[in-house]
DNA sequence: TCGATGACTGATG
DNA sequence: CCATCAGCCATCG
């Protein structure tokens, strides 16, 4: 159909929207899995930006290290943390273990899914 | 156009 | 494992 091209933005929150519950991803893969290589910053951007009304997992998304992107001081730190063992994920720190919750998407679910 | 900024990263010590 | 640092890139004033 004669759809315009996604925005940058949009190809972000679709991928971010797969994230599983009770699993995690980095703003670094989420932009790799939009076709937005480099653009880890912008996936942060992306997230900030994004209207409530989508509901997305954001709390699913951390740093390369595995860990929680903001200052352990905010609000949203907390907020983060609090989802994320909501979804009987473990925190410690503001620290999740990427070799337990990492999110491994396959391509067929991908292609199937993402509408680019 | 320039410089600052940030929910980032990978390399390095 | 932690801290620092240069590189990164869209956005903003």
């Amino acid at each position: 159909m004669n759809q315009t091209q996604l925005s940058p933005m949009a190809k972000i929150w679709h991928v971010v929207a797969l994230i599983p519950e009770g699993h995690v991803s980095s703003y670094g893969k989420i932009a790799d899995l939009a076709g937005l290589p480099g653009r880890a910053r912008y996936v942060s951007r992306a997230l900030k930006m994004a209207p409530d009304a989508l509901q997305l997992p954001w709390h699913r998304v951390i740093n390369s290290q595995g860990k929680i992107a903001f200052p352990e001081t905010s609000p949203h730190f907390i907020e983060q943390m609090q989802k994320l063992r909501s979804e009987a994920i473990e925190v410690n720190r503001g620290r999740v273990k990427l070799s337990k919750y990492e999110w491994q998407p396959d391509l067929a679910t991908l292609v199937f899914a993402l509408p680019f």
